[in-house]
RNA sequence: GCACAGGUGGGUGAGUGGUUAAAGCCAACAGACUGUAAAUCUGUCCCUCCUAGCGAGGUACGAAGGUUCGAAUCCUUCCCUGUGCA
Protein backbone atom coordinates (compact mmCIF):
# COMPACT_ATOMS: atom_id res chain seq x y z
CA UNK A 1 0.00 0.00 0.00
CA UNK A 2 2.62 2.43 1.13
CA UNK A 3 4.40 1.75 -2.33
CA UNK A 4 1.35 2.11 -3.82
CA UNK A 5 1.01 5.66 -2.31
CA UNK A 6 4.61 6.70 -3.37
CA UNK A 7 3.81 6.20 -7.04
CA UNK A 8 0.75 7.92 -6.73
CA UNK A 9 -0.28 10.98 -8.63
CA UNK A 10 -3.26 12.55 -7.20
CA UNK A 11 -4.05 16.07 -6.51
CA UNK A 12 -1.54 18.58 -5.68
CA UNK A 13 -2.39 22.18 -4.29
CA UNK A 14 -0.39 24.83 -4.14
CA UNK A 15 -1.16 28.73 -3.14
CA UNK A 16 0.87 31.13 -4.98
CA UNK A 17 -0.51 34.47 -3.63
CA UNK A 18 -2.76 35.62 -1.17
CA UNK A 19 -4.61 39.16 -1.00
CA UNK A 20 -6.51 39.42 2.29
CA UNK A 21 -8.44 36.19 2.81
CA UNK A 22 -8.46 35.39 -1.01
CA UNK A 23 -5.72 32.77 -2.41
CA UNK A 24 -4.56 32.38 -5.75
CA UNK A 25 -3.30 29.24 -6.27
CA UNK A 26 -2.66 25.94 -8.88
CA UNK A 27 -4.16 22.76 -8.41
CA UNK A 28 -2.88 19.66 -10.06
CA UNK A 29 -4.58 17.13 -11.67
CA UNK A 30 -4.14 13.91 -13.66
CA UNK A 31 -5.88 16.48 -16.37
CA UNK A 32 -4.08 19.38 -16.10
CA UNK A 33 -3.38 21.92 -13.83
CA UNK A 34 -6.12 24.59 -12.65
CA UNK A 35 -5.63 28.25 -11.74
CA UNK A 36 -7.19 29.42 -8.78
CA UNK A 37 -9.74 30.70 -7.72
CA UNK A 38 -11.86 29.11 -10.40
CA UNK A 39 -15.37 28.99 -11.89
CA UNK A 40 -16.43 25.36 -13.13
CA UNK A 41 -19.16 25.13 -15.86
CA UNK A 42 -22.07 22.30 -15.22
CA UNK A 43 -22.32 19.64 -17.72
CA UNK A 44 -24.28 17.81 -15.63
CA UNK A 45 -25.53 15.02 -18.46
CA UNK A 46 -21.57 15.35 -19.84
CA UNK A 47 -21.90 18.05 -22.06
CA UNK A 48 -22.35 21.95 -21.27
CA UNK A 49 -25.35 22.59 -22.61
CA UNK A 50 -25.17 24.20 -25.99
CA UNK A 51 -21.13 24.21 -25.79
CA UNK A 52 -18.55 22.09 -27.89
CA UNK A 53 -16.12 20.57 -25.89
CA UNK A 54 -13.64 22.67 -28.38
CA UNK A 55 -15.53 25.85 -27.94
CA UNK A 56 -14.94 25.08 -24.05
CA UNK A 57 -11.46 24.91 -24.21
CA UNK A 58 -11.03 28.08 -26.84
CA UNK A 59 -12.56 30.10 -23.92
CA UNK A 60 -10.22 28.79 -21.28
CA UNK A 61 -12.70 26.45 -19.43
CA UNK A 62 -10.23 24.43 -16.96
CA UNK A 63 -12.79 21.87 -15.20
CA UNK A 64 -15.75 20.79 -15.70
CA UNK A 65 -18.50 19.25 -13.60
CA UNK A 66 -20.56 16.00 -14.70
CA UNK A 67 -23.57 14.49 -12.55
CA UNK A 68 -23.13 10.89 -11.56
CA UNK A 69 -26.63 10.55 -10.78
CA UNK A 70 -27.67 11.71 -14.37
CA UNK A 71 -24.75 9.56 -15.92
CA UNK A 72 -25.60 6.27 -13.82
CA UNK A 73 -28.82 6.48 -15.72
CA UNK A 74 -27.75 7.48 -18.58
CA UNK A 75 -25.94 6.23 -20.57
CA UNK A 76 -24.87 4.23 -17.41
CA UNK A 77 -21.40 3.83 -16.07
CA UNK A 78 -20.36 0.69 -17.73
CA UNK A 79 -20.29 2.49 -21.57
CA UNK A 80 -18.65 5.43 -19.89
CA UNK A 81 -15.93 3.32 -18.47
CA UNK A 82 -15.89 1.67 -21.41
CA UNK A 83 -14.47 4.98 -23.31
CA UNK A 84 -12.14 5.65 -20.93
CA UNK A 85 -14.20 7.24 -18.48
CA UNK A 86 -16.00 10.65 -19.25
CA UNK A 87 -12.43 12.11 -20.36
CA UNK A 88 -12.59 9.93 -23.64
CA UNK A 89 -16.47 9.73 -23.59
CA UNK A 90 -16.96 13.28 -23.86
CA UNK A 91 -13.50 14.04 -25.76
CA UNK A 92 -13.02 16.41 -22.95
CA UNK A 93 -8.79 16.00 -22.43
CA UNK A 94 -9.06 18.96 -19.30
CA UNK A 95 -9.74 18.08 -15.91
CA UNK A 96 -13.25 16.96 -14.58
CA UNK A 97 -15.71 16.74 -11.39
CA UNK A 98 -18.23 14.74 -10.88
CA UNK A 99 -21.07 15.83 -8.13
CA UNK A 100 -22.03 12.35 -6.11
CA UNK A 101 -25.95 12.55 -6.60
CA UNK A 102 -26.07 14.07 -3.25
CA UNK A 103 -27.70 17.07 -4.50
CA UNK A 104 -30.52 15.60 -6.50
CA UNK A 105 -31.02 13.58 -2.52
CA UNK A 106 -32.20 17.36 -2.21
CA UNK A 107 -33.33 18.11 -5.78
CA UNK A 108 -35.56 14.77 -6.08
CA UNK A 109 -37.02 15.23 -3.15
CA UNK A 110 -40.54 13.20 -4.40
CA UNK A 111 -39.07 10.97 -6.21
CA UNK A 112 -36.38 9.45 -3.17
CA UNK A 113 -36.39 7.81 0.30
CA UNK A 114 -33.41 8.05 2.25
CA UNK A 115 -31.92 5.77 4.88
CA UNK A 116 -29.32 4.93 6.81
CA UNK A 117 -28.35 2.52 3.95
CA UNK A 118 -28.77 5.03 1.57
CA UNK A 119 -31.32 6.34 -1.05
CA UNK A 120 -33.98 4.59 -3.18
CA UNK A 121 -34.64 6.73 -6.12
CA UNK A 122 -37.41 6.75 -8.68
CA UNK A 123 -35.70 7.28 -12.10
CA UNK A 124 -37.11 11.07 -13.51
CA UNK A 125 -36.79 9.41 -16.96
CA UNK A 126 -39.00 6.06 -16.55
CA UNK A 127 -39.89 5.39 -12.78
CA UNK A 128 -37.38 2.33 -12.52
CA UNK A 129 -36.14 2.20 -9.10
CA UNK A 130 -32.54 2.75 -7.84
CA UNK A 131 -30.48 2.45 -4.60
CA UNK A 132 -27.99 5.40 -4.03
CA UNK A 133 -25.09 4.60 -1.17
CA UNK A 134 -22.21 6.34 -0.81
CA UNK A 135 -20.18 3.01 -1.16
CA UNK A 136 -22.03 2.44 -5.21
CA UNK A 137 -22.07 6.86 -5.68
CA UNK A 138 -17.87 6.03 -5.21
CA UNK A 139 -17.95 2.71 -7.38
CA UNK A 140 -19.94 5.23 -10.40
CA UNK A 141 -17.74 7.82 -9.52
CA UNK A 142 -14.53 5.79 -9.97
CA UNK A 143 -16.15 4.41 -13.24
CA UNK A 144 -16.69 7.79 -14.59
CA UNK A 145 -13.38 8.60 -13.97
CA UNK A 146 -13.67 12.14 -12.80
CA UNK A 147 -10.23 13.94 -11.58
CA UNK A 148 -12.31 14.90 -8.47
CA UNK A 149 -14.99 13.46 -6.92
CA UNK A 150 -17.41 14.17 -4.48
CA UNK A 151 -18.46 12.29 -1.24
CA UNK A 152 -22.02 11.24 -1.09
CA UNK A 153 -23.91 13.69 0.76
CA UNK A 154 -27.28 14.65 2.00
CA UNK A 155 -28.06 18.14 0.67
CA UNK A 156 -29.94 19.35 3.88
CA UNK A 157 -32.83 21.45 2.65
CA UNK A 158 -34.46 25.14 3.63
CA UNK A 159 -35.37 25.81 6.10
CA UNK A 160 -34.42 22.66 8.59
CA UNK A 161 -35.26 23.10 12.27
CA UNK A 162 -31.80 22.35 14.43
CA UNK A 163 -32.85 18.97 15.18
CA UNK A 164 -33.35 17.63 11.15
CA UNK A 165 -29.80 19.57 10.45
CA UNK A 166 -28.14 18.04 13.15
CA UNK A 167 -29.03 14.43 12.08
CA UNK A 168 -29.11 15.40 8.60
CA UNK A 169 -25.56 16.64 9.13
CA UNK A 170 -24.80 13.58 11.42
CA UNK A 171 -26.27 11.16 8.31
CA UNK A 172 -23.69 13.03 6.53
CA UNK A 173 -20.49 12.63 8.28
CA UNK A 174 -21.13 8.69 8.39
CA UNK A 175 -21.64 8.56 4.54
CA UNK A 176 -18.10 10.33 4.57
CA UNK A 177 -16.04 7.68 5.89
CA UNK A 178 -18.11 5.24 4.07
CA UNK A 179 -17.37 7.07 1.26
CA UNK A 180 -13.64 7.67 2.04
CA UNK A 181 -13.83 4.05 3.22
CA UNK A 182 -14.96 2.41 -0.02
CA UNK A 183 -12.73 5.30 -2.08
CA UNK A 184 -9.50 4.34 -0.76
CA UNK A 185 -9.70 0.66 -1.50
CA UNK A 186 -10.81 1.40 -4.94
CA UNK A 187 -9.15 4.21 -6.02
CA UNK A 188 -6.52 2.71 -8.41
CA UNK A 189 -9.39 2.08 -11.03
CA UNK A 190 -10.05 4.57 -12.40
CA UNK A 191 -10.58 3.74 -16.37
CA UNK A 192 -7.59 5.97 -17.60
CA UNK A 193 -5.48 5.18 -20.42
CA UNK A 194 -2.00 4.76 -19.32
CA UNK A 195 -3.54 3.33 -15.58
CA UNK A 196 -3.06 -0.28 -17.13
CA UNK A 197 -0.49 -1.14 -14.56
CA UNK A 198 -2.79 -1.20 -12.07
CA UNK A 199 -2.38 -3.99 -9.68
CA UNK A 200 1.43 -4.37 -10.89
CA UNK A 201 3.65 -4.90 -7.27
CA UNK A 202 6.02 -2.19 -8.60
CA UNK A 203 4.22 0.02 -11.05
CA UNK A 204 7.05 1.38 -13.80
CA UNK A 205 5.53 4.69 -13.84
CA UNK A 206 3.37 6.64 -11.35
CA UNK A 207 -0.42 5.60 -11.41
CA UNK A 208 -3.02 8.34 -11.90
CA UNK A 209 -5.52 8.59 -8.94
CA UNK A 210 -8.60 10.58 -8.64
CA UNK A 211 -9.19 12.48 -5.73
CA UNK A 212 -12.06 12.30 -2.98
CA UNK A 213 -13.61 15.44 -1.35
CA UNK A 214 -15.31 15.62 1.79
CA UNK A 215 -18.55 18.07 1.74
CA UNK A 216 -19.25 20.20 4.62
CA UNK A 217 -23.27 20.61 5.67
CA UNK A 218 -24.83 22.00 8.85
CA UNK A 219 -27.18 24.10 7.26
CA UNK A 220 -27.91 27.62 8.54
CA UNK A 221 -26.30 26.60 11.74
CA UNK A 222 -22.78 28.26 12.14
CA UNK A 223 -22.23 25.82 15.18
CA UNK A 224 -23.10 23.13 13.55
CA UNK A 225 -21.11 23.67 10.08
CA UNK A 226 -17.95 24.41 12.81
CA UNK A 227 -18.49 20.71 13.79
CA UNK A 228 -19.17 19.50 10.55
CA UNK A 229 -16.37 20.94 9.08
CA UNK A 230 -14.10 19.87 11.83
CA UNK A 231 -15.51 16.36 11.81
CA UNK A 232 -15.08 15.99 7.87
CA UNK A 233 -11.17 17.19 8.45
CA UNK A 234 -10.85 14.19 11.10
CA UNK A 235 -12.48 12.05 8.84
CA UNK A 236 -9.55 13.48 6.47
CA UNK A 237 -9.85 14.90 2.30
CA UNK A 238 -7.47 16.27 0.10
CA UNK A 239 -10.23 19.20 -0.37
CA UNK A 240 -13.41 20.27 1.19
CA UNK A 241 -16.27 21.31 -0.27
CA UNK A 242 -19.36 23.78 1.65
CA UNK A 243 -22.96 22.02 0.44
CA UNK A 244 -26.38 22.82 1.19
CA UNK A 245 -25.99 26.33 0.31
CA UNK A 246 -27.79 28.16 -2.31
CA UNK A 247 -30.95 26.40 -1.13
CA UNK A 248 -33.08 28.75 -1.29
CA UNK A 249 -32.07 30.91 1.76
CA UNK A 250 -31.62 34.49 1.90
CA UNK A 251 -28.32 35.51 -0.32
CA UNK A 252 -26.76 37.15 3.10
CA UNK A 253 -27.11 33.89 4.99
CA UNK A 254 -25.38 32.40 2.40
CA UNK A 255 -22.39 34.55 2.77
CA UNK A 256 -22.51 34.40 6.50
CA UNK A 257 -22.22 30.59 6.42
CA UNK A 258 -19.47 30.71 4.10
CA UNK A 259 -17.71 32.95 6.20
CA UNK A 260 -18.07 31.44 9.01
CA UNK A 261 -17.03 27.74 7.44
CA UNK A 262 -14.45 28.90 5.80
CA UNK A 263 -12.48 29.81 9.12
CA UNK A 264 -12.78 25.99 10.29
CA UNK A 265 -11.27 24.50 7.00
CA UNK A 266 -7.26 24.24 6.14
CA UNK A 267 -5.64 26.73 4.71
CA UNK A 268 -3.73 24.79 2.81
CA UNK A 269 -6.02 22.45 1.13
CA UNK A 270 -8.83 23.20 -1.44
CA UNK A 271 -12.30 24.77 -1.10
CA UNK A 272 -14.96 24.67 -3.41
CA UNK A 273 -18.25 26.06 -2.33
CA UNK A 274 -21.04 24.34 -4.08
CA UNK A 275 -23.59 25.80 -6.58
CA UNK A 276 -23.34 29.39 -6.62
CA UNK A 277 -23.95 32.28 -7.11
CA UNK A 278 -23.71 35.40 -9.81
CA UNK A 279 -20.80 36.76 -11.20
CA UNK A 280 -20.91 39.18 -8.06
CA UNK A 281 -21.47 36.37 -5.66
CA UNK A 282 -18.65 34.48 -7.38
CA UNK A 283 -16.26 37.44 -6.78
CA UNK A 284 -17.30 37.86 -3.32
CA UNK A 285 -16.61 34.33 -2.33
CA UNK A 286 -12.98 34.27 -4.03
CA UNK A 287 -12.18 37.36 -2.01
CA UNK A 288 -13.39 35.15 1.17
CA UNK A 289 -11.33 32.44 0.08
CA UNK A 290 -12.96 30.19 -1.97
CA UNK A 291 -10.97 28.28 -4.44
CA UNK A 292 -13.52 26.46 -6.41
CA UNK A 293 -16.78 27.29 -7.59
CA UNK A 294 -19.88 25.76 -9.72
CA UNK A 295 -22.94 26.91 -10.85
CA UNK A 296 -26.07 26.13 -13.10
CA UNK A 297 -27.09 29.91 -13.60
CA UNK A 298 -24.78 31.39 -16.12
CA UNK A 299 -25.63 28.10 -18.93
CA UNK A 300 -29.13 27.95 -17.43
CA UNK A 301 -30.25 31.86 -17.49
CA UNK A 302 -28.63 32.00 -20.49
CA UNK A 303 -30.72 29.56 -22.36
CA UNK A 304 -33.67 31.69 -20.69
CA UNK A 305 -32.60 35.06 -22.12
CA UNK A 306 -31.21 36.30 -19.24
CA UNK A 307 -27.43 37.73 -20.03
CA UNK A 308 -24.93 38.97 -17.56
CA UNK A 309 -22.94 42.10 -18.39
CA UNK A 310 -20.66 44.19 -16.60
CA UNK A 311 -23.52 46.98 -16.69
CA UNK A 312 -26.07 44.53 -14.84
CA UNK A 313 -28.39 41.83 -15.90
CA UNK A 314 -30.01 42.11 -19.11
CA UNK A 315 -32.95 40.32 -20.33
CA UNK A 316 -32.40 39.66 -24.21
CA UNK A 317 -36.19 39.03 -24.44
CA UNK A 318 -37.00 42.49 -23.93
CA UNK A 319 -38.71 44.73 -26.98
CA UNK A 320 -36.66 47.56 -25.86
CA UNK A 321 -34.14 45.26 -27.39
CA UNK A 322 -35.48 45.38 -30.77
CA UNK A 323 -33.88 47.84 -32.67
CA UNK A 324 -30.56 48.15 -30.36
CA UNK A 325 -27.71 47.49 -32.55
CA UNK A 326 -25.11 47.95 -30.19
CA UNK A 327 -23.17 45.19 -28.42
CA UNK A 328 -24.28 43.09 -25.78
CA UNK A 329 -21.88 44.33 -23.65
CA UNK A 330 -19.74 47.10 -24.86
CA UNK A 331 -16.96 46.11 -22.10
CA UNK A 332 -16.75 42.28 -23.00
CA UNK A 333 -14.44 40.91 -24.98
CA UNK A 334 -15.96 37.75 -25.88
CA UNK A 335 -16.62 36.66 -29.30
CA UNK A 336 -20.73 37.28 -29.10
CA UNK A 337 -20.28 40.65 -27.72
CA UNK A 338 -17.42 41.31 -30.65
CA UNK A 339 -19.91 40.25 -33.55
CA UNK A 340 -23.25 40.33 -33.01
CA UNK A 341 -26.16 43.11 -32.11
CA UNK A 342 -28.33 42.89 -29.48
CA UNK A 343 -31.45 43.45 -32.07
CA UNK A 344 -29.61 39.67 -33.37
CA UNK A 345 -29.75 37.90 -30.11
CA UNK A 346 -33.07 38.93 -29.48
CA UNK A 347 -33.93 37.83 -32.54
CA UNK A 348 -32.74 34.91 -32.72
CA UNK A 349 -34.32 33.96 -28.67
CA UNK A 350 -37.63 35.29 -29.97
CA UNK A 351 -37.21 32.99 -32.61
CA UNK A 352 -36.64 29.96 -30.42
CA UNK A 353 -33.53 29.44 -32.56
CA UNK A 354 -31.26 27.01 -30.80
CA UNK A 355 -28.56 29.20 -32.00
CA UNK A 356 -29.71 31.94 -29.67
CA UNK A 357 -29.30 29.27 -26.55
CA UNK A 358 -25.38 28.88 -28.27
CA UNK A 359 -24.33 31.99 -28.08
CA UNK A 360 -26.32 33.30 -25.21
CA UNK A 361 -24.44 30.64 -22.96
CA UNK A 362 -20.87 31.53 -24.90
CA UNK A 363 -21.56 34.92 -23.53
CA UNK A 364 -22.39 33.80 -20.19
CA UNK A 365 -19.88 31.61 -19.78
CA UNK A 366 -17.11 33.57 -21.17
CA UNK A 367 -18.75 37.17 -18.44
CA UNK A 368 -18.32 34.27 -15.53
CA UNK A 369 -14.66 32.83 -16.76
CA UNK A 370 -13.47 36.53 -17.27
CA UNK A 371 -14.85 37.61 -13.93
CA UNK A 372 -12.57 34.92 -12.07
CA UNK A 373 -9.47 35.91 -14.71
CA UNK A 374 -9.96 39.60 -12.98
CA UNK A 375 -10.14 38.00 -9.63
CA UNK A 376 -6.83 36.30 -9.95
CA UNK A 377 -5.23 38.84 -11.36
CA UNK A 378 -6.44 41.50 -8.23
CA UNK A 379 -5.00 38.44 -6.25
CA UNK A 380 -1.83 38.37 -8.16
CA UNK A 381 -2.09 42.19 -7.39
CA UNK A 382 -2.62 41.86 -3.57
CA UNK A 383 -5.73 43.64 -4.05
CA UNK A 384 -7.74 41.12 -1.99
CA UNK A 385 -10.35 43.74 -0.95
CA UNK A 386 -11.30 45.26 -3.87
CA UNK A 387 -12.18 43.37 -6.44
CA UNK A 388 -14.15 43.63 -9.52
C1' G B 1 -77.75 29.61 -59.76
C1' C B 2 -78.58 25.21 -56.45
C1' A B 3 -76.92 22.06 -52.18
C1' C B 4 -74.14 21.43 -48.01
C1' A B 5 -70.55 23.42 -44.24
C1' G B 6 -69.03 27.74 -41.87
C1' G B 7 -68.35 33.08 -40.02
C1' U B 8 -66.14 33.71 -31.98
C1' G B 9 -61.23 38.19 -28.79
C1' G B 10 -53.96 39.66 -32.46
C1' G B 11 -54.01 34.14 -34.61
C1' U B 12 -56.06 29.27 -33.98
C1' G B 13 -60.10 27.15 -31.74
C1' A B 14 -63.81 25.40 -27.67
C1' G B 15 -68.54 26.84 -26.26
C1' U B 16 -75.02 25.73 -29.10
C1' G B 17 -80.50 29.69 -24.08
C1' G B 18 -78.41 31.47 -17.77
C1' U B 19 -71.70 30.99 -12.39
C1' U B 20 -69.40 33.33 -20.48
C1' A B 21 -65.51 39.12 -20.71
C1' A B 22 -66.08 33.95 -23.33
C1' A B 23 -61.78 27.27 -22.23
C1' G B 24 -57.17 25.49 -24.33
C1' C B 25 -53.10 26.46 -27.48
C1' C B 26 -50.09 30.16 -30.14
C1' A B 27 -48.36 35.10 -30.52
C1' A B 28 -47.30 39.52 -27.58
C1' C B 29 -45.56 41.68 -22.90
C1' A B 30 -43.31 41.23 -18.05
C1' G B 31 -40.94 38.27 -14.18
C1' A B 32 -38.23 34.03 -12.04
C1' C B 33 -33.90 30.99 -12.49
C1' U B 34 -27.58 29.80 -7.98
C1' G B 35 -23.60 21.25 -6.56
C1' U B 36 -29.44 21.28 -14.02
C1' A B 37 -36.25 16.44 -14.00
C1' A B 38 -35.26 23.50 -16.77
C1' A B 39 -34.98 25.43 -25.19
C1' U B 40 -38.23 25.48 -18.25
C1' C B 41 -41.62 27.83 -14.94
C1' U B 42 -44.95 32.07 -13.34
C1' G B 43 -47.95 36.30 -14.29
C1' U B 44 -50.52 39.82 -17.68
C1' C B 45 -53.02 39.81 -22.12
C1' C B 46 -61.16 44.22 -24.88
C1' C B 47 -61.76 49.53 -22.99
C1' U B 48 -62.53 53.14 -18.96
C1' C B 49 -62.77 54.41 -13.76
C1' C B 50 -61.56 53.97 -8.64
C1' U B 51 -61.15 53.01 -2.22
C1' A B 52 -57.16 48.50 -6.98
C1' G B 53 -61.01 44.22 -5.58
C1' C B 54 -63.01 36.77 -6.82
C1' G B 55 -64.47 46.01 -7.51
C1' A B 56 -67.81 49.43 -10.78
C1' G B 57 -69.29 50.67 -15.63
C1' G B 58 -69.00 50.12 -20.96
C1' U B 59 -68.35 47.41 -25.43
C1' A B 60 -67.94 42.33 -27.75
C1' C B 61 -68.98 36.29 -30.74
C1' G B 62 -70.28 38.70 -39.66
C1' A B 63 -74.77 42.71 -40.08
C1' A B 64 -79.69 44.20 -39.00
C1' G B 65 -84.12 42.89 -36.78
C1' G B 66 -87.01 39.44 -33.68
C1' U B 67 -88.37 35.60 -29.63
C1' U B 68 -87.21 35.44 -24.24
C1' C B 69 -86.91 37.62 -17.53
C1' G B 70 -82.16 36.38 -20.01
C1' A B 71 -78.98 35.12 -26.56
C1' A B 72 -72.31 33.90 -29.01
C1' U B 73 -76.07 30.07 -28.50
C1' C B 74 -83.25 29.98 -31.00
C1' C B 75 -86.00 32.54 -35.46
C1' U B 76 -86.00 35.94 -40.02
C1' U B 77 -83.53 38.61 -43.76
C1' C B 78 -79.01 40.25 -45.67
C1' C B 79 -73.49 40.04 -46.32
C1' C B 80 -69.16 37.06 -46.66
C1' U B 81 -65.99 32.30 -46.90
C1' G B 82 -65.11 27.10 -48.25
C1' U B 83 -66.57 22.58 -50.75
C1' G B 84 -69.61 19.95 -54.21
C1' C B 85 -73.14 20.07 -58.33
C1' A B 86 -74.66 22.68 -62.51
Amino acid sequence: MALLQSHTMSIDFRIEERAGAARGGRLLTPHGEIETPVFMPVGTGATVKAVPQDVLEELGVQILLGNTYHLYLRPGVETVRRFGGLHGFMAWPRAILTDSGGFQVFSLNELRKVTEEGVTFRSHLDGSSHFFSPENSMAAQIGLGADIIMAFDECTEYPADLARTRSSMELTLRWAERSKKYFEEHKHEAPWPGNDNVGTAAPTRPLKTQSLFGIVQGGMDLALRRESAERTIEIGFPGYAIGGLSVGEPRERTREVVEATLEHLPADKPRYLMGVGTPEEIAEYARLGVDMMDCVLPTRAARHGLLFTSEGKISIKQARYAQDAGPLDPNCACRICQRYSRAYLRHLYASNEVLAQVLNTLHNLSFYLDTMRRVRHSISLGEGSHFP
